[in-house]
RNA sequence: GCCCAGAUGGUGGAAUUGGUAGACACGAGGGACUUAAAAUCCCUUGGCCAGUGAUGGCCGUACGGGUUCGAUUCCCGUUCCGGGCACCA
């Protein structure tokens, strides 16, 4: 009987016999997985030296803190992306160094010490192994043989080293000797303070302003009086020049951690970590000089294929502004101060001046009936915190009770004291122009004081014309309102706003009146913390003079302590240790209760900020186990600096300001062999968890917001809401049974607190109540944190890779969201069934693979697939568009997959490529390829142009631009064939409505728009 | 307030930089295989309208204009979201 069975029937029947004929193997991720770390370690396979016959690329990513959380599903996105680029250059024969370490000091290890007792150094090192293993599940290609950790005394070494260097050099623009300078070399940089002090001896300050010296101050002293000076006076002196120098500074004062802070570890008032109110204090600080770099920071962007972005904000941060510095009288006394504007042109509509609270300025100025007004601004002003300073800017202010003489105008205008002028920036002392400046404006008002516009047709009657555009006037208002120097007096009237500014600059210098003058944003670094987990100085106290403790004995260790809180004394921490002196003679730490001896002195109680040690570790890993040197001239000069950087964008004006100044300064120095470190940066975006609920109260803007807890009940993981408001102190728990999904039980809520009883929720589509649900940051605090080492678990690690790289644009930041997960493990399962890996009796007793390929040529059809995916794979690891790249990958397996591809020539280079991505199952199938090298050192695919070319194109037909369909032709067709094509094509008539072709476009192999009317 | 980046289906996102908008993936719906589930495979899937159907028409890249034969792409204006700076003279 011959009965057709359904097709559908045959289905099960091929697979049995599939089955026993091939008993292919089954894409097992784990074993695969665990099997090539095992090799890689074995075979070294990821060990980097200095290759001089081959050239490098240096791949670094930033380096994390390592945690307590562990690393989350944020972390390997950026790992993964430059991971990658590490592989793919290999593939090409470059010798690519990819190191990786940790940023071992830091605030949390040091405060579960202090909660908890435990060292420091045990929780860090702890966490670190933690990270290493979660790193190694991932399979990255890092020379571990190279880990830094800033933590280590043989790393710290050189960031001690590196600050004793900075302490005995100054910076300036020119040689302060007329010395041979080789061809092309940086005139402005770094040189020995010796150099200065010699200069001092013969010259005093006298000159030295010809040499661009940078300086927290401007002294005036001979060279008498240098020679006369004791030696703490001329210490004192120095560090007005040192590079590294002990200062009297304002500092961002902590007083909940106890510590100073950095600008950048300050965030709208409040520090960074823990978000603990900050206040201005004066204190005695180590600084680095920052600013001394500010034009070199400037200039070296343009250097450095960095994101837009990431520069504009360093150009803020550096916020370089071109003005002149003028001279100003002070009435009826021999005082006399320094303004500076960046609108020169408006001298003529100055009304009044005013001082920075801080200015010592204040006190020569204030008139004796003045003084206790004055005297209650500054305690006011004092009282109040840097918070309040930014988010309260009502005008507030004091008359001193002195006129300041306008130079140009002769005028006498009154001089205040207010706290909208800052005394750190500038001189500390402006002259206003309510006419054209907006703050000004505002004083003036308050205080009445007169506004003189100064351009023609502005109205200042409501606001300040604050434009720099128009036509000057009122400049002078009458001739004789402009102050003859030399027979010239300054008028401005008729020129335009650009030209005003650059004639009052001009008149100002011919007449001494000021000096032009680039003031800069940017501040020195506080480079010293009260806190215990840091670098410790090398540096002791002799006689209450700062001295370097010789650099032959460092590292300088961090001691040990029974506590890691400040002394009672008000001491940091560090106060608590017991052997922390210096044996100036034996050149040893001894015993503080030696300090009596005669040659034994203090050692510095403050350490080290979080960015010392993160600021030249790209050096160190060249050559992370040199005891002579920070990086040995051989392999900095091999390494240079690092071609791709790869790391967050919220480093822009942290990490990587005082990065490029460290290197800067190591530059000037010889050591480090480029000006920039960072060649090409990347910022990877951040993975944010889901996590708060997020309401508005009816009728205000109050929000309220929910975190999703999850806790353990029972062995039981329950999620529970965790509910607060603006701080989580004093947290009110609600019952989870409030959502259902996102959906939410409204009346339960409100019936749960007074606050939800007039919330405003929102309601979605089916007119249920929903959450929306914000996205954050992942940390631990949130509970959001989604851990790899679970995907690596349940599909691997190629997978995670993948996926990560597939969830979009490597720059943009995106929720994490394990929905499309599914999609990157079923491509790989394809891609592996692909290959029919089969058991190989012949190799490990049959525990390795083998792959039944042919030696057969590959149809056209199959390197079409190839090498189209050759060319987009190339072009998107160059542009960094790997979210693009897996897509092709998809659909190259698909091709090859329905073409039964069983060619070696197609399926070995398909190895190679997917290699960066998927690590693991690549050399899986290398090696059952019969390949007994790792897939690393295979050979990146070329690839050939002439597979892709295809003899016939299909052109689209529009009619005013409406495309409406399409014509084959072949791919050498010339345009007058083209154009015929279309006219007469069947449809045509059918478009065309009766109306008239009035022109042909044709766009190459794409595209035929015929223009009717 | 100033500066920078962005807005595309139910979702993540593609689009050779001015030339077929929605690749690829997820989700959803339908089907095959299975006692069943998982896994796998096939089909449909921007919206609306017409048609039994093959198919055809209109609309559509935040909104409103403009340039162009043709605009997600370029220009002007508006709204919204994100990032940076923020009394810096």
């Amino acid at each position: 009987m011959n009965v057709r069975l359904p097709e559908k029937f045959f289905v099960p029947l091929r697979r049995k016999i599939n089955f026993f004929t091939y008993v292919s193997m089954e894409y097992n991720f784990r074993d695969i997985e665990k099997k090539w770390h095992q090799r890689w370690v074995a075979m070294q396979t990821y060990k980097v030296t200095e290759d001089e016959t081959r050239q490098k690329f240096y791949v670094l990513n930033m380096f994390p803190y390592p945690s307590g959380a562990g690393l989350h599903v944020g972390h390997p996105l950026g790992y993964i992306a430059s991971d990658i680029y590490a592989r793919y250059k290999r593939l090409q024969g470059f010798n690519v160094l990819n190191p990786m370490g940790y940023d071992a000091y830091g605030l949390p290890a040091e405060q579960y010490a202090i909660k908890t007792g435990q060292h420091p150094e045990k929780t860090t090192f702890a966490n670190i192994d933690r990270y290493r293993e979660q790193l190694d599940k991932i399979g990255f290609s890092f020379d571990w043989s190279r880990e830094v950790r800033t933590c280590a005394p043989n790393y710290y070494k050189w960031t001690q080293w590196a600050f004793q260097k900075m302490f005995n050099s100054f910076y300036s623009l020119t040689p302060l000797t007329p010395s041979p300078v080789g061809e092309g070399e940086n005139l402005s940089k770094a040189r020995p303070i010796e150099e200065l002090i010699a200069y001092f001896k013969n010259n005093g300050t006298d000159g030295l302003e010809n040499y661009g010296v940078a300086q927290s101050t401007e002294l005036t002293f001979t060279a008498e009086e240098w020679n006369s000076w004791d030696e703490k006076k001329q210490s004192d002196v120095l560090m007005n020049y040192r590079l590294a120098f002990m200062g009297e500074t304002m500092v961002n004062w902590c007083p909940a951690l106890g510590t100073v802070l950095a600008n950048d570890e300050v965030v709208n008032g409040v520090s960074e970590r823990g978000g603990y109110p900050v206040e201005q204090k004066k204190m005695r600080q180590w600084c680095l000089r920052v600013s001394a770099y500010s034009q070199r920071l400037l200039d070296g962007l343009e250097t450095i294929d960095w994101s837009e972005s990431i520069k504009e904000t360093q150009k803020n941060w550096i916020g370089r502004s071109e003005g002149a510095e003028v001279l100003i009288k002070v009435a009826d006394s021999d005082v006399d101060f320094t303004i500076f504007t960046t609108r020169a042109d408006t001298m003529f509509g100055v009304t009044f001046f005013v001082l920075a609270p801080e200015s010592e300025l204040v006190d020569k100025v204030t008139t004796p009936d003045q003084r206790e007004a004055v005297d209650a601004y500054i305690k006011y002003v004092k009282g109040r915190t840097e918070r309040e300073r930014m988010i309260d800017h009502t005008v507030t202010g004091v008359f001193s009770g002195a006129y300041g003489i306008n130079p140009i105008t002769g005028d006498k205008c009154p001089i205040y004291v207010a706290e909208y002028v800052l005394a750190g920036y500038g001189t500390g002392a402006i002259m206003a122009v309510p006419a054209h400046d907006s703050r000004d404006y505002a004083f003036a008002k308050h205080f009445d004081l007169p506004i003189i516009p100064l351009v023609e047709g502005a109205d200042v009657s409501e606001e300040s014309y604050d434009a720099k555009e128009g036509i000057v006037m009122n400049s002078p208002v009458s001739p004789d309102k402009s102050v003859m120097y030399d027979g010239e007096c300054l008028v401005l009237n008729g020129k335009t706003i650009k030209e005003a500014i650059a004639e009052t600059k001009r008149f100002v210098k011919a007449h001494h009146l000021g000096r032009v003058k680039v003031n800069y944003r940017l501040r020195d670094a506080i480079f010293s913390r009260q806190r215990y987990w840091g670098e410790p100085f090398p540096v002791y106290y002799k006689h209450g003079i700062p001295q370097m403790i010789p650099e032959e004995c460092l590292p300088i260790e961090l001691p040990q302590v029974d506590k890691f809180l400040p002394t009672e004394t008000g001491e940091p921490p560090l106060g608590n240790a017991t052997k922390w002196a210096w044996d100036e003679k034996n050149k040893k730490i001894v015993e503080n209760s030696l300090i009596d001896d005669e040659n034994v002195f203090p050692i510095e109680l403050y350490t080290m900020p979080g960015f010392a040690g993160s600021s030249a570790y790209y050096l160190r890993y060249m050559d992370p186990l040199n005891d002579e040197a920070l990086v040995s001239e051989k392999a900095a000069s091999y390494w240079q600096n690092v071609d791709l950087y790869v790391g967050g964008s919220e480093h822009a004006t942290g990490h990587l300001i005082y990065s490029r100044f460290w290197n800067k300064f190591l530059f000037d120095l010889g050591v480090s062999k480029k000006e920039e470190p960072f060649q090409k940066l990347i910022n990877q975006g951040m993975i944010q968890g889901w996590s708060s609920f997020v309401y508005r109260l009816r009728g205000t803007n109050k929000f309220v917001s929910f975190d999703l807890l999850e806790e353990q009940y029972d062995d039981a993981k329950k999620k529970n809401l965790y509910f607060y408001q603006g701080t989580e102190a004093d947290p009110v728990y609600a019952d989870i049974s409030m959502v259902s999904g996102n959906v939410l039980d409204v009346e339960k809520i409100r019936q749960w607190t007074a606050e939800f009883r007039d919330a405003e929720f929102i309601l979605n589509k089916n007119g249920q109540y929903i959450v929306s649900q914000a996205i954050e940051k992942m940390s631990k605090s949130k509970y959001n944190v989604v851990n790899p080492d679970d995907i690596c678990e349940n599909y691997g690690a190629d997978t995670l890779r993948l996926y990560e790289m597939f969830l979009g644009p490597i720059e943009q930041s995106k929720p994490w969201d394990v929905a499309g997960i599914d999609g990157c493990f079923r491509f790989l399962k394809k891609f592996w069934n692909m290959f029919r890996p089969t058991p190989d009796p012949s190799r490990d007793g049959g525990e390795s693979l083998r792959v039944d390929v042919t030696d057969e040529a590959p149809t056209p059809a199959e390197l079409k697939a190839l090498h189209k995916l050759i060319k987009k794979v190339t072009e998107d690891i160059e542009a960094f568009s790997y979210n693009t790249s897996i897509p092709a990958f998809m659909i190259a397996t698909n091709e090859l997959s329905s073409l039964k591809c069983t060619k070696r020539a197609v399926l070995e280079p398909m190895v190679v490529l997917i290699a960066p991505f998927a690590p693991h199952i690549a050399e899986e199938l290398w090696e059952a390829l019969g390949h007994t090298t790792s897939v690393c050192d295979a050979q990146w695919p070329v690839f050939n142009e002439k597979f892709l070319v295809e003899d016939t194109v299909k052109m689209m037909v529009a009619f005013n631009g409406k495309t409406r369909f399409g014509i084959d032709f072949p791919a050498d067709a010339d345009n007058a064939t083209i154009e015929a094509a279309a006219r007469n094509h069947e449809l045509t008539p059918k478009y065309l409505e009766g109306k008239q072709i009035m022109k042909v476009i044709i766009v190459p192999k794409r595209m035929i728009n015929l223009v009717i009317k």
